[in-house]
Order: C-alpha cells, then sequence, then structure tokens
DNA sequence: CGGCATCCTGTGTGATACTG
DNA sequence: CAGTATCACACAGGATGCCG
C-alpha cells in the first residue's frame, strides 16, 4: 500500500463516499440492495426482478457477500434453494436507498419536465 | 432502442435506482458531487483535492454537465478562469450525499471491528 | 435450482502529449 | 489554467456451456 495512497482507492475505509462508491460501484449493486430491502429473495427471484445473467449476479452477490452487506443461506434441499438477505450493516444502507428513490424520483420528474436541453 | 428495453438500462427515467446508478456510475461522481457540494470549484481545485486526471475529470464533468447536475461557468480570461457548482437539481442530491456519508462512516466503524471475516 | 468456468467484448479510467 | 486528443489497458459484465 504505497502508490495507492495516491489515488482515491487507497482511501477506502477512510473516506466514506470513496468507500460508499466502492461498495456500490457493481451496475447492479443499489438494484439489488432494493430488492432485498423488500424481504429475502432466492436466488431465481432477483435474476428475474433485475433481469440479470446469472453470471452476473453470482459475481455480485458473491462481492456483497464478501463485502458483508448480504447474508447467503443454502438449504439443502432438493431441489436445492439458496435465499438472500441483508445483514445488519446491509439493513443501515436503507436511509441512502430511500433518499437515492427521492432523488431518482426527483430527477425523472426533472428530465420529463424538458428541463435540460441534451438529446 | 429495442433490445435495451429488455436490460435494465431501458429503466433510465423510470426507475430511480436505474437512473441513479446511471448518473453516478462514474467512479468520481460522488467526489465531484460531495466536492461542489462545498461550494463553487475551479478545474484545478477539484482536480487537486480529489487526485484525479485532468482528462478523467473533464470527462467526468462533461458527463454531469449533460446530465444537468452540474453548471459550468467559463470567465474569458487570462489565464482561463473555469468554476463548477451544482445546478439545483443537483443541490437536490445533498440529502444523498449526507446519507451516503453516515453509512459509509458506519460502514467504516463495522470493518475496523473486524465484524467481517475476509482478510 | 443455483452455481461455476470460460471466453469475449465494451468502456471506463489513466498516462501522456499537445493546444488556446 | 483548462482543456482536447490519442493510446493503452484493466476490468466489469454478458453469453454460453457444464455440474451438483
Amino acid at each position: 500500500m504505497k502508490k495507492e495512497e495516491a489515488r482515491a482507492k487507497g482511501l477506502f475505509g477512510k473516506c466514506p463516499y470513496v468507500t460508499a462508491q466502492q461498495l456500490l460501484k457493481g451496475k447492479w449493486a443499489i438494484l439489488i440492495m432494493h430488492e432485498l430491502s423488500l424481504g429475502t429473495k432466492r436466488f431465481k427471484e432477483l435474476q428475474r426482478n433485475i433481469d440479470i445473467t446469472q453470471a452476473t449476479l453470482t459475481t455480485q452477490l458473491r462481492y456483497m457477500e464478501e463485502e458483508g452487506l448480504v447474508h447467503r443461506e443454502v438449504y439443502p434441499e432438493v431441489p436445492p434453494r439458496v435465499e438472500y438477505s441483508l445483514t445488519p450493516i446491509g439493513e443501515e444502507f436503507l436511509p441512502v436507498l430511500k433518499s437515492i428513490e427521492n432523488w431518482g424520483n426527483k430527477y425523472i420528474d426533472f428530465i420529463k419536465q424538458g428541463s435540460y436541453g441534451h438529446a
């Protein structure tokens, strides 16, 4: 950890913004967090609701599991069942999710009003 | 715009989460928003504070300007001066920023407690 | 069903050099 | 100072096929 300190990546675990950015960098992280905020979901459910590839979803979930945001519960049944839910620190993300939702909706209104000039 | 409707990208402007994700997808978007939330900044200031390349910063700012999040004011002086600030819809992002900061800090505490098992 | 391995590609990001 | 232009590259993310 020498040169990394120069670039923002080295601020992971120090600056809250960099940290959050790293955690949510995945294209789907926010969507997944939102889905899980609605309750425990099975793998297939997530895949259907978000319309994401198996491989990609698996990768994202593994990542978020490693980060401690998501809990993975495996039921050794036939056919297999795996359920995902938010961990405590994952639950703490809910306010962020809520404010993102608010702002996202405001922004959607904003572009619908044609308040900006591109396209 | 046909196949894109199938994938989440087509939800831009519909789903608030997808919309927000698209807007903030840049590695630096949140950092820049944070800097600008502290007040108007010159290009060079941003570059110094965030430690980002000129090219990358320019790209990001242009993008955010197009999205209507950032305002760019050019002063035709010598040497040139360009100042960046938040637009109204950009200001609306502040609550999100605040909640991200809160959560980011919680998460930083979380990993410092060694509450999770990797590395 | 849930997942992994593999391959492949787009693009986001960075380094560098040049311009007004 | 504030860009633009170009090149290079790593990596996220999609497609496909196979496995327990």
